[in-house]
DNA sequence: CAATGCCCTGATCGATCGATCAGGACTATA
DNA sequence: TATAGTCCTGATCGATCGATCAGGGCATTG
């Protein structure tokens, strides 16, 4: 009993501070910053939640560390993604951009949960996130779309409504796939390949 | 001192349990059913957190409460709606029925927003309302796409994955409204007729 | 062998959570 | 006027919340 559970899990693959992280995305994700409880993410990472707070200070710095890693990800992936591409089209690099965010998505649909959470009403956190993470991705896709259009390339339209409407076909899909299993019986909706020839069929 | 609110707010428009019908859907939607307080909900509606579970004896029956209420105005107006093309085309019924679902987003998100809360995990609340309300609301629109299919007026796919296209495109930006406002200081993107336009677009 | 520093735990703080209960204020019925 | 029923409040329950703190185990350094 006094052994704990450090000895058995913690210690096993160490670095607790990283399995707090993926520990806390998990519940922000699926509960939200309010409905999620420091003890909670604790218990499923193994360890004390005074260990916790130690590592992270706070349950707000703890949430502004789990999003850090989060961009970190996907934006090193978009990154290697428009490397990949560079000197194409303009429509080939932003197809190459949204099929990132849809296998990202597909993958994991955290980010876009998290957001979808986050992005509902003005607050510290929200502003904070628009600053440090959100704001150089927005411009950098916008200005993607803007040269699709240019190009003929991408449907005319408000650039900002065409963004967040292949956010939204790229994440939703994903995140609500424990609903849309339960109405639907049907895998077909949360495929990503389908989704990527959607969006793609949408572009012009 | 000892006059209390009531006397003040909820006698003067009487009807207290429709007022904590409101303020319980608002939190519902903002933080999520773990993330809101029955006292905080109560003090909203300006009554006493007893009196809450007075009306509806528990944090669960009042969320089903607010649920009920919600799809009772949506489905009431998507009835109408339907009513008002009755005998049309195919692709004329699906879009009225897109048009009502984009402006009811517009004028309050919150069923939006408490969707793609509950929709992210299996719970008994979840498996309450496909039950309860949204399965019979998928059969109605998918059928409605496969109308519009038949008849060449919508594009070919998966009809369980164009139904929750459409509802992405309709609510997100009115989701995420404060997000977008912070990231792009844009109000084109949370403009509805530009929404039903550009879902008018792909629907062929 | 001492000393320092990092990782970690369990106990504990005041605040707040959902829920229960006794009882007051008021209206309608008889 | 007495009775019954509805609406409502304040006090209170045990549980859980985020946060703080003293101290133990263990490796590294001198």
């Amino acid at each position: 009993m006094a052994v704990s559970r450090r000895a058995t899990a913690a210690k096993a693959d160490d670095d607790s501070r990283a399995r707090l992280i993926v520990a806390a995305r998990r519940s922000f994700a699926s509960v939200g910053f309010e409905g999620a409880s420091t003890r909670r993410i604790a218990g499923d990472a193994g360890v004390a939640q005074s260990l916790l707070l130690y590592h992270f200070g706070s349950k707000d710095a703890l949430w502004r560390a789990v999003m850090d890693d989060l961009f970190a990800g996907i934006d090193a992936r978009m990154a290697n993604a428009q490397d990949a591409v560079r000197g194409g089209e303009p429509s080939e690099r932003l197809m190459a951009a949204i099929t990132c965010l849809v296998e990202n998505c597909a993958e994991d649909a955290d980010i876009h949960r998290i957001m979808t959470l986050e992005g509902r009403h003005e607050s510290e956190r929200l502003r904070w996130l628009v600053e440090t993470h959100l704001r150089g991705n927005y411009l950098r896709a916008c200005a993607l779309i803007r040269d699709g259009q240019a190009a003929g390339a991408v449907r005319p339209g408000d650039p900002t409504l065409l963004y967040y409407t292949f956010i939204a076909i790229a994440g939703t899909a994903f995140s609500l796939a424990p609903e849309i299993r339960l109405v639907s019986r049907n895998e077909r909706a949360v495929d990503p390949a389908a989704i990527i020839a959607l969006i793609r069929s949408l572009l012009i």
